[in-house]
RNA sequence: GGAGGGGUUCCCGAGCGGCCAAAGGGAGCAGACUGUAAAUCUGCCGGCGGAGCCUACGGAGGUUCGAAUCCUCCCCCCUCCA
């Protein structure tokens, strides 16, 4: 089954759409948020958790797979769905984010980029070639290209140098795809500038990719420019492939992404604030840890109806942080997550019904969720 | 009864004449987190509005320009011997 993606209806007040990917392993409704499972997991939960929370897709990541536990490895015991026992869709990033965020341990080169092992030290050149072997090897449903996250600030010439390197990698991972089973998204880079970014769609759509992603955004940017880029080339790409920006975001930024004519989002967010005891709700910002939480029996958030709200305490919650009980982190992330996969529910019932202007206004008028 | 060791800021614990409001932990309080090197990281943490002053290193005296640090006595605690 080839990957597909159906534009259900456009919005009249935005560039919001409604949309539908059908993957290899199931159906994805869009405006989609991907929640972060990079090393196989989405950590701390099962993936039945996951699935309770309402996500439809997660993400793996080819760099930290390739090193651990190996995607040969993962290919021997049958694909990463298989192996993490996940059934539906996975996407997969390329590593091009550790271009970024391991910046210390690598050098990119014209051909690739060298990376000393995070874990070991060891080294390892992956190429846009090698970056698509690991993809088909793990078997993920979409698989991103190999691409230089450029990161903030970075010179107009800066830019330009690395978008062409990302441009070039683009070719050769098209070149490189033999599994037509396997959905594989280009992705826009270009800074800050959004003259390259412009150029950049003008020399990606060519390569026909099966998605498009807007990258190189959340990485330190003022939030008004990656909303300019948002909305400036968002439009840009074509309107019969999903289009996805590249670790974003908060609730607000979602929202506004969405406005834009965004399909498709991932961000750790949800995950690690759990993890760090920040919870979302619709009203106000729970640190849980705060003092103030001690002797709250309340549930996180009164209108959640997740597995944690249903049946546990701010108190509860505050003690089990406080003593560094695992579990915090498992009921924090089943709230996050249901709150960001509820997000993305009102979302799209709101573009089913017409009125998601409104929706907008009044999310973002709140604050934006936080 | 004899011989040693020790009492330090909420707790543990370093300091053993000035650079000490006193290392380092912990606890406590707050903040950050955007394609995950993150169950991580950062800040505050005696009092008073700051430069500064006051109160603090078991208690009371003393030596000294200056004491948590040296001396005397006292009060507690621990170990060993009888």
């Amino acid at each position: 089954m080839p990957f597909q993606f159906n534009l259900i209806k456009k919005d009249t007040g935005t560039s919001a759409r409604l949309g539908q990917m059908t993957t290899a392993h199931g159906i994805v409704d869009t405006p989609a948020f991907m929640p972060v499972g990079t090393q196989a997991t989405v950590k701390s939960l099962t993936p039945e958790q996951i699935r309770t929370c309402g996500a439809q897709i997660i993400l793996g990541n080819t760099y930290h797979l390739y090193l651990r536990p190996g995607h040969e490895t993962i290919k021997k015991l049958g694909g990463l769905h298989k192996f993490m026992n996940w059934p539906g869709p996975i996407l997969t990033d390329s590593g091009g984010f550790q271009v970024y965020s391991l910046g210390k341990l690598r050098k990119i080169t014209d051909d690739g980029v060298i990376f000393q092992s995070h874990i070991d030290g060891s080294k390892h050149f992956l190429t846009p070639k090698k970056a698509l072997e690991i993809q088909e090897a793990l078997g993920s449903d979409i698989m991103m290209c190999l691409d230089e996250c450029t990161p903030y600030p970075a010179t107009f010439a800066q830019t330009q140098k690395s978008l062409a390197l990302t441009m070039e990698w683009a070719k050769l991972c098209k070149e490189a795809k033999t599994n037509p089973e396997q959905a594989l998204f280009g992705i826009v880079q270009g800074g800050t500038y959004l003259d390259l970014r412009r150029q950049a769609v003008e020399e990606i759509l060519p390569l026909n990719f099966d998605g498009y992603a807007l990258g190189g955004v959340s990485v330190g940017e003022p939030k008004e420019i990656m909303y300019a880029i948002a909305e400036t080339i968002t439009p840009l790409l074509p309107e019969d492939k999903p289009r996805y920006l590249m670790g974003v975001g908060t609730p607000e930024d979602i929202v506004y992404g969405v406005s834009c004519g965004i399909d498709m989002f991932d961000c750790v967010i949800p995950t690690r604030s759990a993890r760090h005891g920040l919870l979302f709700t619709n009203s106000e910002k729970i640190v849980i840890k705060n003092a103030r939480f001690r002797e709250d029996d309340a549930p996180i958030d009164e209108t959640c109806d997740c597995y944690t709200c249903r049946n546990f305490s701010r108190a509860y919650l505050r003690h089990l942080y406080i003593a560094g009980e695992i579990l915090a982190m498992v009921l924090n992330t089943i709230h996050n997550v249901h709150y960001y996969m509820r997000l993305l529910e009102q979302i799209r019932a709101a573009l089913e019904e017409n009125c998601f202007t409104q929706f907008k206004n009044t999310f973002m008028k709140k604050g934006g969720g936080v």
